[in-house]
DNA sequence: CAGGCCCCTTCAGGCTGCCGTCAGCTTCGC
DNA sequence: GCGAAGCTGACGGCAGCCTGAAGGGGCCTG
């Protein structure tokens, strides 16, 4: 992944820089907004961390110029200002995620594989299940090829058992997941979720075990 | 590359003129709107340079103007006003750039040159989704050849699908990327919102997963 | 400064289809 | 063969969604 980092201070940005490459992420370091707009004209950056206080003018109109010329690149702000308002107007400018001085590197490891993983433009990772592939951020799912189309229940039912792969799942531990633990479900709802989603997915996908509850089939 | 210089300062003016032919690009000089529409008018130039404070109108009217009867070609506003209001109308009226007077002839050829870098002749690229041409960088969408006018929040929202095409997108998700995290959206706005986008850009391209969220439809 | 215009938000009414329920049937264990 | 547990088709209620219309605010114009 590829990051333009935007910091005049020397000694942040340094440290910045360092914790990415830790990271094992490519940097490039700009002092100066006409810097960071010839990189930006010049190279596809996956992430931009701005500082908002900088010698040749505010963050925030650069932010607003990028998003102006449909540039799309997920933006983090970086910046001693704490004031709510300029918070706002950070996000209002098209920043993706913000970030006040001082912060922890760790914290901004944490931001940066967020947004990443968020935005890169590379494809969500795809769990395959027998003839299933299942995107798990797109909340979508394709049986040999074909899309198939799941509702709310079913997707949290279906989660349920991709989270455990094998588990056995009780009848009671599935109302818990799909249901605040207040309402009364007075019938056999799992029942009836399980079969269409048998009839959607391939009758193998989940096996019953009498009395017990469910698990996910072998694939 | 052919660069429309609009200056009425004429000792300014001739200095942006030698730099520019030193970097061996042609220059037209033109001091007043009038003029300048004529120029555009009848040449086709890849990028314009302008003064916003001209004896006979103000330049943002003029960019406006351009914007408005679908010229795209680069501009940079050169003016006295520091003000980040005028910066950012600058911007908003369709700028790529701006320098504020006085500025650095070398920094002039930078800019210049990262504008030629960024569109190096040739038309921005352009996201084609079944019946629809979706240029990022000048916010412009066409439907079966035919222009569509989209509206800020508008773009916002299609610009949102568009960064993760297929991906399903909750209505909590897109109220964040629309609003500043802290605004209260008390009502059914994005629902209004894809409904407005469904009727200019066809009524597949967003489907909806009731209870979840929507996505892009498939082309 | 009034007036117009456009965009955005809100609201209300209508519609769609998901989900819970039930009943009748099938399967399983013993 | 019997009872218990599970399966599934059908159906009505209602949450969630759609959309036309109205009102307010910002921006530009005369």
């Amino acid at each position: 992944m590829r990051i333009l980092l935007i910091e005049d201070d020397t000694t942040l940005g340094a440290a910045v820089r360092d914790q990415i490459a830790a990271d094992g992420q490519s940097v490039d370091w700009v002092t100066r907004l006409d810097e960071a707009g010839d990189a930006v004209g010049s190279t596809s950056y996956d992430l931009i961390l701005l500082d908002l206080m900088l010698p040749d003018g505010r963050g925030i109109t650069f932010l607003k110029g990028l998003r102006t010329r449909g540039n799309v690149t997920p933006v983090i702000i970086l910046t001693a200002l704490d004031q709510v308002s300029d918070r706002i107007e950070g996000l209002n400018a098209g920043a993706d995620d913000y970030l006040v001085k001082p912060f922890d590197l760790a914290e901004l490891s944490a931001r940066i594989g967020s947004v990443a993983r968020r935005y890169s433009g590379n494809p969500n990772p795809i769990v395959t299940h027998g003839p299933l592939e299942i995107d798990l951020a797109a909340r979508s799912v394709h049986r040999d090829g074909k899309p198939v189309q799941l509702t709310a229940r079913e997707w949290a039912l279906f989660e349920a058992f991709l989270a455990r792969p094998g588990q056995l799942l009780s009848k009671p531990q599935l109302e818990e997941k799909l249901y605040a633990f207040d309402a009364e479900v007075e019938s056999n709802t799992i029942e009836v979720h399980v079969s269409r989603l048998r009839k959607k997915l391939g009758s193998a996908i989940l096996e019953t075990e009498r009395g017990l509850g469910y698990r996910l089939g072998r694939p």
